[in-house]
DNA sequence: CCGCTTCATTGCGCAAGAGCAAAGAGCGTC
DNA sequence: GACGCTCTTTGCTCTTGCGCAATGAAGCGG
């Protein structure tokens, strides 16, 4: 998962933490061009096994990370925020963020995940303007950028580019059905279950002790992302640990056995 | 609103009204070729106005209808269901109708609703091979449907067509968030308040009495798009009726304060 | 090493709203 | 005109889970 090795693999980052003082940062993140990072290291990798580029010969990715930007967020960073004018579109390479939106009361809901490989920023797609959403950093994360003035171009020079975003956009769309659908028809407890359950699917790795959902997550973020308070999710986690459901500590969720868990 | 007015006008179907004996309901609906039905109505009425003919010619617009099927199905019928092969995309013309998904354990929710104009049945926007949810008729409808293999021509041959739909799109995914937050973060009054509301821009019909809600709706439709039971809606419309914010009958909705509804 | 901050756990009381039940109203049908 | 169906209202009970508060644990910085 952390394919990226040598640029520090983001289970450490983690261990390391972040002060989180505040989850309104605005992005203040390096920005350095392709050329100064080493894009052989990224053809290298294998980035192009990564969605939209799937269709690409070496030599049209190569073009379009020649256009990229390289953008490292740390912790509770964001990549951009809600309304900010929508400049850039971005693939996310490591790391994981929360799609987020705050309500005039100040309330955030968390309406998606974004893991590796994914697109994300993409209001271009939507004819937007603006963004609609804030994009923070879960862990601290790597994504390229490009500006939207090459979206319409990207779609027309490279066939498989414009199917990839159809789909993220049409996974998506069911992804937050099945959140209303869930939120509409489940008690908390399955919305939890559920939840953890869709990150797992999307971060989870294997460990020894059972899937581990791999960036950090707190009761809170959880809290967020199923509409409830962190401390229902507390005491819901705290029973299946003792049931043997999963195991948790501060930041992070293994799951032992997922079938258990009550859907 | 019902500018097709020698096809029937549709309050005129709610009048009438339709026994729901059952909610499942497959479409058993009549079909007849553009030509039968008489294109030169459609052509003089300002179908041109719909959105995503908007930017188009009077000569591509003929085009366009002369490929489309029309498709008329009575209320609580449906258009599609969920999982169907997606052969066709959609144009709502007169009526309204919702986008509705079913759990395993047959619990409906209202995804979103539709209204005259807009396009539905576009899973070939998300590289989508079936329909990901069910198209039912709030009230008698009247649609124009193209085989979906046509989607990619009107891309390419329309340019406003691709910019309609990606506009399409995004409403969607932001009237999604915005119920997704809506559910997250409200109590059920607020909720219900919402839903109104939304309905109201979408469906709103000035009456000397208030704005009404322009399609047959009932307590249980409500308590599916906002996840509570037709109870709560019951007690909470009774309770605004009591204060004179809102006049409701038998499926039917006038609201009289906008303004006064619990944001 | 100590103190501060963030994150997590847990107990208790209370209110919102779901579930259940029963009765009534509007409308179509026979 | 009577019956039946769907939709609505309303009362009562009982559960869920939120709010509040206090305590504890982990990690960071000085």
């Amino acid at each position: 998962m952390s394919w990226l090795s040598r640029e520090g693999n983001h289970t450490v980052f983690w261990a390391h933490g972040a002060t989180r003082s505040s989850r309104k940062g605005t992005a203040m993140n390096r920005r350095e061009t392709m050329s100064q990072f080493g894009k052989e290291a990224l053809l290298q990798a294998n980035i192009s096994e990564l969605l939209p580029f799937a269709s690409l010969d070496e030599d049209q990715t190569r073009k379009m990370i020649d256009l990229a930007t390289v953008q490292r967020v740390k912790p509770n960073k964001t990549y951009f925020d809600e309304g900010d004018r929508a400049e850039n579109f971005f693939l996310l390479i490591d790391g994981f963020l929360r799609i987020v939106r705050t309500t005039k009361e100040g309330d955030q809901v968390v309406v998606l995940h974004i893991a590796p490989g994914q697109m994300f920023g993409i209001a271009k797609a939507f004819e937007s303007v603006n963004y609609t959403a804030t994009a923070q950093a879960a862990s601290e994360g790597l994504a390229l950028s490009w500006p939207s003035e090459l979206w319409d171009k990207f779609i027309q020079d490279y066939p498989g580019f414009q199917k990839a975003t159809r789909r993220a956009v049409g996974t998506r769309v069911i992804e937050m059905q099945d959140k209303l659908i869930s939120m509409a028809t489940h008690q908390v407890e399955r919305r939890i279950a559920h939840a953890i359950l869709r990150l797992l699917e999307q971060a989870g790795k294997e460990t020894e002790d059972g899937v581990a959902i791999d960036f950090p997550l707190t009761r809170q973020d959880i809290s967020e992302m199923t509409g409830t308070t962190l401390h229902s999710v507390s005491r819901c986690l705290s029973k299946w640990q003792r049931d043997g459901l999963v195991r948790s500590e501060r930041r992070r969720v293994v799951v032992r056995q997922p079938e258990s868990l009550p859907v």
